[in-house]
RNA sequence: GCCCGGGUGGUGGAAUGGUAGACACGUUGGACUUAAAAUCCAAUGAUCAUUAUGAUCGUGGGGGUUCAAGUCCCCCCCCGGGUACCA
């Protein structure tokens, strides 16, 4: 009766594929459920304990809502293109294509080994021609459809319309004004250069401190010609679209952060002896009358022919010094401000106040107009820069019942709050804000500045294009050419996909040019009428493949389109989406960009693609510290009575947690947990660890805890001599009810980890009480069975069953069994707990007082006093208050 | 700084405002064994006292609401994640 789980689980895995047992029909007839996984990047170090958490997750998800009766759609595939098989090619010259294939097969043998059920008919991998060839698809989508202020929607540009007056100015005009509106457009960005690694790297594999994630090296601002995406026009859509969906609160706020609406108003100031406006945008108008000055940024358009002679050396000198910071110096708070007068004065628009032109740089261009009205007394860097650089500070803004306010009236601080406006009110222009609240205040204020004509009302948004090329190898290449006579022209669909050349060499080009650079015989076209042209050499960055591969496994072997409406209309949005809160903006926000892109041309028929989110929590490992905080490598360590000791120096040492590393040498592989405990015993700890989403530490003896149960539940129900005939003993009975309902109810609700102690719960007593019958077996093999589906399975086969139970019906709870007619009540005197007693359930509160008052346990704690109150809680407590 | 999470036994963690610590690890004692492993049984928040039993304290700290607070409200401390002069 030993548990052999290594037979089991490879005798299951087996059936499994040989009979397709997962695999997914499009049987429209059924109620459908499509839950994901993000799909992992298969790196050289395979699999890592983290991965198994989502995916057992949905696995078990998957298994229940099968034997609910719903058309599972869960498929699993790669992330493949990516930079570490690149760099490999360029050590070693081996092809990317080989490595990334290597490390599928990999990844596919691990995942396997997990028992995950998977529909693999519908595997797929980014980097294989017959998925790209679609993601390039997408690209010409994109490149071919500009968005409709008025619509709020994107639209074919064949439907743009063109004014005449572009028209009347040729077709290079007419194509610029069509480029103008193209949501994928070819422009001048500056991107950052890590000249180590002789490649461009994206903004997020550049680290604070303006180091390259992957070697170090400080990287450096180049300027080349690159794709980006117009995402900002989908800015209040992505807003908006948030409303419905059933995601992390914390997810929607970063999204919501990325997005970085605003609102307020662009003001136009007049220039002092120039015949010119400044342009500022703000988010407090209500505070113009504060307004003692203003500033650019120093890469503003206007800076020299602003500055006055006297002042040209001073700011020249500025602005070049401002240049050659780093982003980062720029940004850091922590620093103090710095600018220069530009010796020009502009006219405050409601009092006609002179007041001076400033060039500093924590003024960015690239947000709002780059140029602020700056109100020290209301806004803290303005009020920073305002002290550093002895300008006045108006108070407009009457605090009231503060207690800072005599400080904050005479300008010695700053107040960001509301409060009722004073020293507001001008005769000259006739505006008066004197007397009202900010919200009053703005809207009276935008409604006088658009009477002058000389302001409105604005949105802002914080997101910015998106860098969509990278120049590297190993990406989707663009399907677009550049001829020589300067146009642009994308590849016919029938030429698609657009195929990698094979290099001898992958190594990029010092002046930013991709490895495809050096492709000549795949780079030079020609056309019919002899026009040389030249492909793009820039490829896609990795989350081109991940933008949409959900809708590929809808339909992933077609070949004559995308995929087939009727199959996206039926398996259309991801009911449940898991993975990492790392993925929280970008990927998801990309995702969701694309997917409305493609509503808007009605390829697929959702507005969001992911209904419901859940992010798993890392899986941390406990390290070891010595008393100064240096880190012991794991094997380096050994545990003697609960303590810890560096077993080189003797050395007591501390347990902490940290991320698993290759230094620390804490990284456990599911490989080696599967082949000492198997596993269905690795799925159960990776879900008994504690909730999905925490983050939590990997710990040996918990996995062994979750083996034990296994064992226990293995050695019992698979004895038939512990398989009884008739009548199941009422203790059991209402406990495996209990179950059946406590697992479905934890399974809804992502709550794993309560749901495999209650297996536990019932397993225990099943073994204390030494006998159930065939139908509670049955019973338990089927709720088991999510979690651990090999030992499921087996125990299924061994009570007598032919066929898998992954279409078995979810048993039904006796609601009847669950009914109880008493209950131990809990009795508390004032508060505290003093004694338990067992009532009828169905007997009136004055029964159950009686019986209360009158029981001798009770006496002791009423003597001398009277019963003031007689709290009583139906199947929960009593509580009675004396004194 | 701002926005999210989180802080419960020796450990991982349970707990619709209603019996704090389910379940598991670890530890201790016992059974089995020549012995060990495995397995099984029992105990296990702390403190005090003890004949079973009982009492007091206890969910980061301080206040509050309530018959009743780990849970709700206010203030503070610590840890993790995100973001960073976005006007």
């Amino acid at each position: 009766m030993e548990y052999n789980f290594a037979k089991i689980e490879s005798r299951w895995q087996r059936y499994w594929e040989e009979n397709k047992t997962f695999k997914t029909f499009d049987d429209y007839s059924k109620p459908k459920y499509y839950i994901l996984d993000m799909f992992p990047y298969p790196s050289g170090a395979g699999l890592h304990v983290g991965h198994p958490e989502g995916y057992t997750a949905t696995d078990i998800i998957s298994r229940y809502k099968r034997m609910k009766g719903f058309n599972v759609l869960h498929p699993m595939g790669w992330d493949a293109f990516g930079l570490p098989a690149e760099q490999y090619a360029m050590q070693t010259g081996t092809h990317p294509a080989i490595t990334t294939n290597k490390n599928c097969d990999n990844f596919r043998r691990q995942i396997k080994a997990i028992g995950l059920s998977y529909d693999w008919d519908r595997e797929i991998n980014t980097t294989d021609a017959h998925y790209f060839k679609w993601t390039q698809w997408i690209f010409k989508q994109l490149y071919n459809t500009w968005f409709d202020e008025n619509q709020q929607k994107g639209r074919p540009i064949s439907e743009l319309t063109i004014p005449e007056e572009v028209q009347l100015q040729g077709l290079e005009a007419i194509n610029e004004f069509i480029g103008e509106k193209r949501l994928a457009y070819y422009d001048n960005a500056q991107v950052w250069w890590c000249n180590s690694c002789k490649t461009v790297c994206a903004n997020e594999e550049v680290l604070t401190d303006g180091s390259h994630e992957k070697c170090g090296n400080q990287v450096v601002r180049k300027n080349l010609k690159q794709w980006l995406l117009r995402i900002p026009h989908y800015a209040d859509r992505l807003l908006q679209g948030l409303e419905g969906l059933d995601w992390p609160a914390g997810v929607i706020d970063m999204q919501k952060n990325w997005i970085g609406k605003s609102t307020g108003a662009e003001i136009d100031f007049q220039i002092e002896g120039l015949n010119k406006d400044l342009r500022v945008y703000t988010t407090r108008p209500d505070t113009l009358f504060g307004a003692t000055y203003m500033v650019i940024a120093p890469e503003h358009e206007l800076a020299g022919e602003i500055t006055i002679p006297e002042k040209k050396e001073e700011v020249e000198k500025y602005i070049q010094a401002a240049a050659l910071k780093s982003d980062l110096d720029r940004t850091d708070l922590a620093k103090v401000k710095t600018g220069v007068f530009t010796g020009r004065y502009a006219v405050n628009p409601v009092n006609k106040l002179p007041i001076p032109i400033w060039i500093a740089d924590y003024v960015l261009l690239g947000y709002g107009t780059g140029a602020i009205m700056a109100v020290p007394a209301h806004d803290s860097r303005d009020f920073e820069f305002a002290k550093e650089f002895n300008i006045p500070i108006v108070c407009i803004l009457d605090p009231k019942d503060v207690e800072e306010r005599e400080e904050i009236l005479a300008g010695n601080k700053c107040w960001t709050e509301d409060g009722e406006y004073i020293n507001s009110a001008s005769e000259e222009t006739g505006l008066n804000i004197n007397g009202l609240n900010k919200e009053q205040g703005i809207t009276t204020t935008i409604e006088w500045l658009e009477a002058q004509n000389i302001g409105k009302a604005t949105v802002n948004y914080r997101m910015r294009d998106w860098l969509f090329s990278r120049q590297r190898y190993w990406g989707e290449p663009f399907p677009v050419i550049h001829w020589e006579d300067g146009e642009v022209s994308l590849l016919d669909d029938e030429e698609l996909p657009l195929l990698l050349p094979k290099l001898e060499k992958y190594t990029p080009g010092d002046s930013g040019e991709s490895p495809l650079a050096n492709a000549e015989e795949w780079l030079h076209v020609t056309d019919k009428n002899g026009r040389k042209g030249r492909r793009e050499t820039n490829t896609m960055p990795q989350w081109a493949g991940s933008c949409w591969y959900y809708l590929r496994y809808i339909d992933p072997n077609n070949e004559e389109r995308i995929f087939d409406p009727e199959k996206e209309q039926y398996w259309m949005p991801v009911d449940l989406y898991i993975g990492g809160a790392e993925h929280a903006v970008l990927h998801l926000l990309y995702s969701r960009f694309w997917h409305k892109v493609l509503f808007d041309l009605g390829i697929v028929s959702t507005n969001e693609p992911f209904q419901k989110l859940y992010n798993q929590g890392m899986i941390l490992a406990f390290a070891y510290e010595t008393s100064t905080g240096a880190k012991v490598s794991s094997d380096l360590v050994e545990d003697r009575d609960g303590k810890y000791y560096h077993t080189e120096t003797g050395e007591e040492l501390r347990q902490i947690v940290a991320k698993m590393s290759k230094s620390l040498k804490n990284v456990v592989n599911p490989d080696d947990v599967i082949e000492r405990y198997g596993a269905d015993a690795l799925r159960l700890y990776e879900m008994f660890m504690g909730p999905l989403d925490e983050r939590k530490p990997w710990a040996e003896n918990g996995v062994k805890g979750v083996f034990n149960f296994l064992n226990r539940a293995y050695r019992f129900f698979a004895d038939e001599n512990n398989i009884t005939e008739g009548e199941e003993d009422i203790e059991v009975a209402k406990l495996l009810h209990q179950t059946i309902r406590k697992v479905a109810y934890d399974i809804e609700n992502l709550k794993f980890n309560t749901a495999v102690s209650a297996l536990m719960v019932f397993n225990n007593l099943a073994i204390k009480k030494g006998k159930v019958t065939l139908d509670t077996a049955r019973t338990f093999a089927r709720i088991l069975s999510p979690f651990a589906p090999h030992l499921g399975e087996e125990l299924w086969h061994l009570c007598g069953k032919k066929n898998t139970l992954a279409y078995e019906q979810w048993p039904e709870v006796n609601v009847k069994l669950l009914q109880e007619d008493s209950h131990e009540y809990p009795v508390s005197f004032n508060g505290k707990l003093r004694f338990k007693i067992e009532l009828p359930i169905d007997i009136p509160r004055e029964e159950i007082e009686k019986a209360v008052l009158n029981d001798p346990k009770a006496n002791k704690w009423m003597e001398g006093k009277t019963v003031r109150k007689f709290i009583f809680v139906p199947k929960k407590i009593i509580n009675i208050v004396v004194g």
